[in-house]
RNA sequence: GGCCCCUUGGUCAAGCGGUUAAGACACCGCCCUUUCACGGCGGUAACACGGGUUCAAAUCCCGUAGGGGUCACCA
């Protein structure tokens, strides 16, 4: 056997790929190609009422699309297929039927019901931490075989051994330690036959032959029941290492139903962030590297990685820091790289024609390059380049107080003036125009760019002004300047 | 509540017994730009608390407090 790195990532098909099963699915790759390993996709999808049609395929897209590509999947195959615990259901029963014929688990006719109730009960009694009482634990081989025959339907539990200490090195955490009595006898079949995650997930693992497994830190106290069933084979368990949680800004676990971050990968790649950038970011969450810099491609992630320096404490989602990242990335793309992420926001918007004239395109081209440098996502050109396409500008307090100088009246004059005099309208006419009003009025620097860029753009900051002005159109720029002129 | 994990600036985070306690994002200021953006420079701002151990503790140990995770026939 030999001692190759053997990690996976195992989402569940119940919905698209998650900020925090991404960041999962790259620790995992990035430790495997780190050590020369090999990274595997598993699809847990037992929660048959759960899954979603397409769960698996989007996971796998948007994998791929950040650059994450297992060498054995459902869809490659590999040679520990099937890849899909609903198509491995033999194997799980066989174990099971093997930790019953051992004593090691039984079959539980308790219904739903009588669980929940007996849940109430004991916590109405002030118990802290309820558990299967242990109703069906010892049922004589009379008792069960008649209530079979019956048709009863039956779970089949986990035996928990009495005081016994579970005890492992976690890559990340240290010795993490639980005691069985904290456990009651836990389910490792559904009476649909189908097995719960900490009973499959430990045969899949081991027969997949999983040296280590990185995984959210929710799924620490999961460990101790796998352990159970990695002791009750006799098998040994790979290494695990519990990450940090990325939480939002109450410090609460990210919830897929908190709208206020934008969680699922495919809504980064719709609004135009870089898979390239988004990876960065991810490798940053709950990851630090040694030294100072923070851009880093796949390649030298991968030479970087190291577990020893993943993260104990949570790490708070920083939608900022995206953006920041997401700038840096798209400043290294080529002017007609950026103009292709762009262009089809502004069409979708209605802003730019779906066919547009060899005229049009250009405007647009120029447009979108105006706002290269200083765009965060390709989505935003919409909002950056809003004054392009509105009636009226509106402004705010600062804005106001720009153009409420004194001497806006007489600048805007002049400059009105100047344009109306041009012949060509280009940046340079348009240079040249506001020069000649620093000369007829005297007016300069802020006092003369700050009141004609507020007028004419509606902004304090934006991009450079006799490009835009040009882009903005002579008729445009002269109606703007104009209400301004006494 | 039981069990488990965590605790350095607003956020991420370096630090592994001796440092003026890095760096990044954000924020503020200055410079560049006769404007803006980009960029450059600089600034504000942190070791939760209490006990030990030690010549020396952000670093090791024990408590306390706070936060989080988890307690399913979900994964």
């Amino acid at each position: 056997m030999t001692n190759k790195v053997r990690v996976r990532y195992a989402p569940s098909p119940t919905g698209h790929l998650h900020i925090g099963g991404a960041r999962t699915a790259l620790f995992n790759f990035l430790y495997a190609k780190h050590y020369d390993g090999d990274f595997i996709l598993r699809i847990e999808d037992t929660d048959v009422a759960r899954n979603i049609e397409d769960g698996e395929s989007s996971q796998i897209e948007n994998l791929a699309w950040l650059g994450i590509h297992p060498v054995e999947s459902p869809i490659i195959g590999g040679p520990y297929a099937p890849y899909r615990q609903m198509e491995r259901l033999d194997i799980y029963t066989e174990y099971a039927q093997k930790l019953i014929d051992r004593g090691l688990a039984y079959k539980c006719f308790c219904t739903p019901e009588e669980l929940e109730a007996d849940r109430e009960e004991q916590r109405a009694k002030g118990v802290a931490a309820p558990m299967y009482k242990g109703t069906c634990r010892y049922l004589s081989a009379e008792e069960v075989a008649e209530k079979e025959a019956a048709g009863i339907p039956y779970t089949i539990r986990f035996r928990v051994p009495e005081d016994v200490t579970y005890q492992f090195d976690d890559l990340i955490r240290g010795e993490v330690t639980f005691e069985s009595k904290d456990v009651g006898d836990w389910v490792i079949v559904k009476a649909n036959g189908i097995p719960t995650y900490n009973f499959a997930v430990v045969l899949d693992d081991h027969l997949m032959e999983m040296t280590h497994v990185f995984r959210g830190e929710e799924h620490l106290s999961n460990t101790p029941k796998q352990l159970m069933i990695y002791d009750a084979f006799g098998w040994e368990a790979p290494r695990f290492g519990h990450m940090t949680l990325i939480v939002n800004e109450n410090h609460k676990k990210l919830s897929k139903r908190d709208e206020s971050i934008i969680q699922f990968i495919s809504q980064y790649r719709e609004l135009g962030y870089l898979p390239e950038a988004m990876l960065n970011f991810l490798a940053l969450l709950g990851w630090s590297p040694e030294g100072e810099e923070e851009i880093f491609t796949m390649d030298e992630l991968i030479a970087q990685f190291d577990e020893k320096r993943l993260s104990k404490s949570p790490s708070m989602y920083d939608m900022h820091k995206l953006k920041w990242m997401n700038n840096q990335y798209m400043k290294k793309l080529s002017h007609e790289q950026v103009v292709e992420l762009c262009l089809p926001f502004l069409q979708k918007e209605g802003l730019v024609a779906e066919n547009p004239t060899d005229e049009e395109l250009e405007w647009a081209d120029k447009l979108i390059g105006l706002y290269h440098e200083q765009m965060s996502y390709g989505a935003e050109i919409v909002e950056l380049s809003q004054m392009f396409f509105t009636e009226e500008l509106d402004f705010n307090d600062d804005e106001k107080e720009v153009l409420a100088g004194e001497q806006v009246p007489e600048v805007m004059a002049a400059f009105k003036e100047k344009l109306e005099a041009l012949e060509t309208f280009e940046p340079a006419e348009i240079k040249k125009a506001i020069k000649a009003v620093q000369k007829e009025t005297g007016h300069k620097g802020k006092n003369l760019y700050m009141p004609i860029r507020v007028a004419t753009t509606g902004e304090m900051h934006g991009p450079e002004l006799n490009d835009a002005l040009v882009l903005l159109g002579k008729e445009t720029v002269l109606n703007r300047v104009g209400k301004y002129v006494k």
